[in-house]
DNA sequence: CCCAAATTCATACTTTGGTATGAAAGGAAT
DNA sequence: ATTCCTTTCATACCAAAGTATGAATTTGGG
């Protein structure tokens, strides 16, 4: 809707690059094979524009998506740390104990799922009570479903 | 990586419709302005193409920002499962304990909250998780939770 | 009043959780 | 190639959680 200086830009651009192919053809069909060269060119430029004008179009796409991410501003306004949610980058391993952990399995049974041992789980664990700023599991826990950082 | 064929596709149009437009040339180069004709064709042809390869290329990027869609859902409204409490048969106090334990707080933090000794905390704690049958406060907060014993 | 249940507290003990530290191996980016 | 990050594992140590048992006190109902 408020983008019509897109269709504006394209057909003066379009216009140009005709007006530019025509200066072309007439200084260089002299010769034979100039037609391959600049039937290319203006191959190649007009992919580009396009390719370009897609993006500019998509890129309106992931703007529409952004207003759910307003929805998610509105979670924080809700009482989301947002501090507390850079710091939460989990590694994936880690997001995999996580997950575990929230559903209340122990250190154990969670290096028996994983099929790992219960002194990496112990790491994992301590490392992310301290991404996620706290300091036993049953508040992760708590935290983790509050802010429903897993499913 | 593994879209080596996007390339190889663009490659064979590419050739493809150089190969149309020479063809187009030889046919119509006869008259002057059939030029422009198959030049603007080619305009847009490559343009739409552009647009369908950058389209294709992007597509990636909006999945990633749908993930965080699933992070927005959360204010669904929650209501206590009396009944699933009642099944646990909790006494006044123990159920005053499960609101804390469930918080994620320490049995030292619901002592002193509720102005009782650790040693009592240990009791209540002790028979909540054998009337809810769990091991662990950690299973006991996820079980509350799911059954939404507690608000 | 008496009984049963609830509440409180303690002591001792075992298990689990959590921290600190170091180290080794593999992957990805510069 | 080197550096940084991740992942893995180990050992040691301290804190917290959980169990078992016993006991004193309170409370509500028959």
């Amino acid at each position: 809707m408020k983008h019509y200086w897109h269709i504006i830009l394209y057909g003066s651009l379009l216009a140009v690059l005709v007006f530019l192919l025509k200066w072309l053809q007439w200084k260089f069909l002299v010769t034979d094979n100039a037609v391959e060269i600049y039937v290319g060119l203006a191959a190649l430029l007009f992919t580009a524009l396009g390719g370009w004008l897609a993006s500019r179009l998509i890129s309106r796409r992931v703007q529409t998506v952004v207003i759910e991410k307003e929805v998610v501003r509105t979670v924080a306004a809700d009482g989301i740390d947002d501090e507390a949610r850079r710091k939460c980058q989990f590694s994936a391993r880690e997001y995999e104990v996580l997950e575990l952990l929230v559903k209340g399995y122990s250190n154990a049974e969670i290096a028996e799922q994983l099929f790992l041992s219960l002194s990496t789980i112990k790491t994992h664990v301590s490392n992310i009570l301290f991404k996620m700023d706290v300091k036993s599991r049953a508040r992760a826990i708590e935290k983790a479903k509050r802010l429903k950082i897993t499913r």
